[in-house]
DNA sequence: ATGGTAGAAACTCTA
């Protein structure tokens, strides 16, 4: 089974891209973020002609998460139950046993900032919740854009990023926290290319010059994990005429 | 020096 993740920055700009990319690597699941779309929008014909049904939780402009399966995907939920929110970052369904969480962590702006908090509440009550899951879903992913670089080594100018968001000591002290909860990095379960990185900013040539981070992954509870044959991120479509900033990543379980 | 690029939508906000 393969699972995939890829914010797409507009699922409307980047819908031939995404179509593209399932013909080429046909991933049992694709988790979106960022797909910018009242649900009224959502592109499901298209999907359907491409071989897969849409489960989708969107707003116009901002946000937005989707689950694109071959297979049904059942027991759907579309928000943290325990955290009132109007911003759509979260739709989690069942795909062939396998409990599929997509996530699209707040940004946080940077660290002096409100939406910074927001975030780090965010995080906390995502934990809380898919703690709950863990128990009910002994095979779960949780996969999306964290906003979050764990480790020195997941940034392309540490000392540079020290501190600032998307890798300051809060964050990555709450990304432990999801680790803590028995959830493995799937793309630390192999050795991997040095510099691997997920995104790169539009602007100042970051993608050109290496400048990026490694801000998605794709996290699997211990049953998971114990099947999972691989862990890749793919930075073909980041080369593409009018990319979204993100590289699609996926994984390959033994399910 | 606080830039720059892209997207949505509206002339600004978010990332």
């Amino acid at each position: 089974m393969r699972i995939a993740s890829w914010n797409v920055n507009s699922l409307a700009v980047r819908l031939p891209h995404v179509l593209t990319w399932l013909e080429t690597h046909q991933p049992d699941v694709l988790c979106l973020q960022e797909t910018k779309l009242a649900d009224d929008k959502f592109p499901c014909i298209e999907c359907t002609a491409a071989g897969y049904q849409a489960l989708f939780c969107g707003q116009k402009t901002y946000n937005g998460v989707a689950i694109l399966s071959k297979r049904p995907a059942l027991d759907m939920v579309c928000a943290l139950p325990a955290f009132e929110d109007p911003q759509k970052r979260l739709i989690a369904a069942t795909v062939d046993g396998v409990r599929v969480v997509c996530v699209y962590v707040p940004n946080g702006q940077s660290v002096d900032s409100e939406k910074y908090r927001y975030k780090l509440a965010w995080l906390t009550a995502c934990g809380a919740w898919l703690q709950a899951e863990l128990e009910r879903y002994p095979k779960l992913a949780v996969a999306g854009d964290y906003n979050i670089a764990p480790e020195e080594r997941d940034v392309h100018d540490p000392k540079a990023w020290e501190g600032q968001v998307l890798f300051s000591a809060p964050e990555r002290a709450a990304f432990q926290g999801l680790l803590a909860l028995g959830l493995k990095d799937s793309f630390r379960l192999f050795e991997q290319p040095p510099a691997s990185f997920t995104w790169w900013d539009y602007r100042m040539n970051a993608f050109r010059r290496k400048m990026g981070l490694r801000i998605d992954h794709i996290l699997l509870s211990a049953p998971a994990a114990a099947a999972c044959r691989a862990s890749t991120i793919d930075i073909e479509p980041r080369r593409a005429e009018r990319p979204s900033d993100h590289a699609p990543i996926y994984v390959d379980l033994e399910i």
